[in-house]
DNA sequence: AATGAATGAGCCTTCATTCAT
DNA sequence: GATGAATGAAGGCTCATTCAT
């Protein structure tokens, strides 16, 4: 946004002074969290001098805003692809498609520091979270409800809909918390079809839930 | 040797000071998390002299340490209060119970800071969570799960019953997050009876899909 | 001197808490210097309370005071020592016998945290040397310079006295650095009969420089 | 690494921040020792910035080793200037210049911080001092007993020769202690030509000392 | 654009001392 | 006399930021 666009550099491994602070930023702010890292960390895993984050991002959170910018663009094109997954499924098909787009990301995803991001988020939010709610969350939901409303046969106004939405949006979440989880139980998430396993269950189980809400009436 | 016994003191208000120091932790702790709080603002707020927090707790991860030791008691007395709300009922029953007791305190409980303090442990571990896991977490899971097996009907070493006590965990844990969920969909939490509605549906969605795994066989 | 009598205490073990506190405070302040030793230490050593220093030497320079008060009395022991072990003997006997005694107390002496002391006194003065100076280091050095004034053959204003009373008086003080000449040369100060050795050599190194002074007229 | 070249300031007095660090260090340091100074003092003294200590030697533990490195290198030049002196003498005049040199640099010296570093380091040892024992102490000893033991006549390794070396030591450092020294006989020291009387006492003393020992085989 | 020395606010901790019991 | 909680003044150090080059 506000930053000037930079002259090239010749020497060829030199990428853009600008875009080293943003991987380091991004990589040690999910590691550690924005107090525990100091600007001069950035700095030196960025091989940059110790004044290039103000020079290009105006303060430590100027870049830190910088990555969350980055992180929301990153979270959009998750949602994009989870709706690419379901086009042309029925809503039981679409249900499961979303499940597995996003469990996969959740859990296996290279781009694991952008979760680990959202859980700090979660629990020390800064104003950057608004955006992630109005840009990110809001509409995947939005999305996931219009499913969810198919599947029990009723308006997505319906609060039965938003109970619904959120236990199923609350297992694929609840993968986040996958260190703890780890250490309890293993077997969730480690070895080759864990992940194929949950998405399986999550599909079904939520499945089942629904199909009840939708007998009650 | 935690409490040495106190003389009493004539003022009404000036509790020891040790328990003010505490109570004043708590509370900052889990509002700012752990770096961005200072002695000075802990000491302050207990109206206690700078050099207490090394006087009683050797410094500030002492006093850390000892809020989380608080946190896991506490959390220990609500297992053992969702246990007893399901003694002599049967398997269902017992869920509810537990569903009941965990979302009621997860929520609305008048000890919120510690699952404020919890979230903060599972976005930025500290040696404690450890002690959580083994002491809090693991027991709460293992008592679900046998609750899980008996409405499958199989062996708590089933692989369906890890998944399906993931499932029924996640929802209620999933509430943790209700500052967010508020924002996006403020009907789930808020209001007379959101919360009972809450509870009766994780219960049903719950069940809805234990018993399609016991279908399944 | 402004120590209340201390009334006597019942129980046997217990010896006087100010002599404890002087006992632990001479043997730390010569390990540690006085910067180094806390009040916490000197009193956890003694098995005294924090406030014990305070109430019976008003503070921790006053407990300091007291030590260097017991040091001083127990250097002018070793130089009514050292005056004793000559009585009788002629000028050369009591050179010996005064290098004798202080060569000995110096090294081998078990009051070793004296020289400690003092040592540090002598590297960063506080009032107390003064004291020592007056009351121990100028008697020490006037009868030795009456001895020596004898083995010249001159009057003990002569120039020639003051300065090798002081040749005389370097080299037994030089062996207090000895843990420092121990790591230059080790045989020196160590080994059974090592010490008895350098009696001899300072003694005889020096009548001998004596002598030629002597015969310089 | 150590002294980056220093972009020229145009104000007179304004040497580099980190030498008038050093010299400041220097001074106080030996003025008072380690721990009575503290890091304010030094950079007011430095008119620097509290900071500019950690900066610029990570710390107060830092900046003191550089002073010691410092102190080390001045002892090292005045070794080299002690035999230097005595080039092309006989072993007598070599004696007479070793002792000219050092008496002269320990006692009138304009660097004599050093020696109450020194002081300093005997009474309370650092890490610092095994390298000063190995880097000056040793040498310095060793070129001292060689001409020693060509005075006396025999092996390097005679015990006499460690004895007499330690004598002739003794008294140039002996007067390393010249504030009290000064205190106790204020003419050894103070007055227009005291100092080269005291060299040729110390030198005439230890010759007829050494010759004494020649004689005795 | 980049450099690195310099800045000053602020943090945690230590310590001698005091005071009510 | 003894106790130990409480006090407040520093002290060393870290850190984001600025500035001259």
């Amino acid at each position: 946004m506000s930053t000037p666009a930079p002259a090239l550099r010749s020497s060829g491994d030199d990428v853009e002074t600008r875009e080293r602070l943003l991987e380091s930023a991004a990589r040690l702010f999910s590691e550690r969290g924005f107090a525990a890292v100091t600007v001069r960390d950035i700095c030196a895993a960025a091989h940059a001098n110790v004044a290039a984050v103000n020079y290009h991002f105006a303060g430590k959170l100027g870049l830190y805003q910088a990555v969350m910018r980055m992180a929301i663009a990153r979270m959009q094109d998750a949602t994009a692809e989870g709706q690419r997954a379901g086009e042309g499924l029925n809503a039981e098909g679409r249900l499961r498609a979303y499940v597995q787009v996003f469990v996969t990301r959740v859990v296996a995803g290279q781009q694991g520091w952008i979760h680990q991001l959202m859980m700090r988020e979660l629990s020390d939010p800064t104003p950057a979270l608004d955006l992630v709610v109005a840009e990110v969350l809001r509409p995947r939901l939005a999305y996931l409800a219009a499913v969810v409303a198919e599947l029990i046969g009723c308006d997505e106004d319906d609060p039965r809909v938003m109970r619904a939405t959120f236990s199923v949006h609350a297992q694929c979440v609840g993968l986040m918390g996958h260190p703890i989880a780890r250490r309890v139980n293993p077997v969730l998430t480690s070895g080759p079809d864990a992940l194929e396993a949950m998405v399986d269950h999550i599909t079904e189980f939520s499945l089942a839930g629904l199909w009840a809400l939708a007998r009650r009436g």
